[in-house]
DNA sequence: CTGAAACAATTAAATGTCAAACTATTTTTT
DNA sequence: AAAAAATAGTTTGACATTTAATTGTTTCAG
């Protein structure tokens, strides 16, 4: 294949992938703001659910996005009671995110429905496909960044 | 398969596609934002090179973007100099938005900066592994939403 | 022709996002 | 123990994003 038709191939490749996971996850994102979630926040309520209580430095971690957004994104959920930050006694400088009662029947609500459409989602692929595709995603983010 | 497996299996390909499109997009994206500009700002003024003037409705659907959007990053764009708003003397509705001098050759460099990365990043796929993806990935994307 | 509907763009309000600067606290080093 | 380095979180500023008004313009139906 010539270097010309290898860079087609390339950014033909590139736009597929990007079209089809903003497809994607638009329409699961419906889930969540149907829920009254934005995706963070989702993704915040999520790995406190399924990981237990963490500081918010872990939580960024998890959900792979900045200190500084995290602290913004807390703030909405603990305005709405979903979530409790619990300054940490042994070392004042780690706060400790905890569900309320209110925050995780949400979340696992909310959890339900996303999984259901993530499911469906993924059900236009065969299992094999699935695998097939997970695999050359996992390829995809292994380079160093 | 068992439903049970389905679901994990589900779940396991959505999350392996979010997290390698994700790092492919930081990796790519800073190309972008070595070059001053933001995804939406590289985008806008991609399609001006490449499909020529168009009115702000016509790049919103382009970038797959909200037109309250468009306008606000047209106006960014114009504060730099880098494109130009000209109100349609036929339909004064109209703004058809060209690139400028300085534009042109912004997005001509960076354009050429980030078809190399991603050129780079497919690059750890086969030729048919790529292929594969994104027969994969038009598939998912092809459900109504 | 005139009023209604359609349409392009703008504006506004809420949230998110990052990077960078800053604060408070703890740990390490000397 | 005091100074320096490291760490968790917060704040700020710039940009992005969506949805829902709002404005200005054009088209179309009666």
């Amino acid at each position: 294949m010539r270097q010309d038709a290898k860079s087609k191939l390339a950014l033909n490749t590139y736009t597929k992938l990007m079209r089809g996971t903003e497809s994607v996850t638009a329409r699961v994102g419906r889930k969540m703001s149907d829920a009254g979630l934005t995706i963070s926040q989702f993704g915040v309520l999520e790995a406190l659910l399924h990981k237990g209580s963490m500081c918010q430095r872990d939580v960024a971690s998890k959900i792979l996005k900045s200190t500084g957004n995290i602290t913004l994104v807390i703030d909405n959920l603990e305005k709405q009671g979903l979530v409790q930050r619990e300054r940490s006694l042994e070392d004042r400088r780690y706060c400790t995110v905890l569900l309320t009662e209110k925050g995780r029947g949400l979340i696992e609500a909310t959890f339900a429905e996303v999984e259901a459409a993530i499911v469906a989602e993924m059900g236009v692929l065969t299992d094999e496909e699935q695998q097939t595709l997970g695999k050359l995603c996992k390829k995809l983010g292994l380079r160093e960044g």
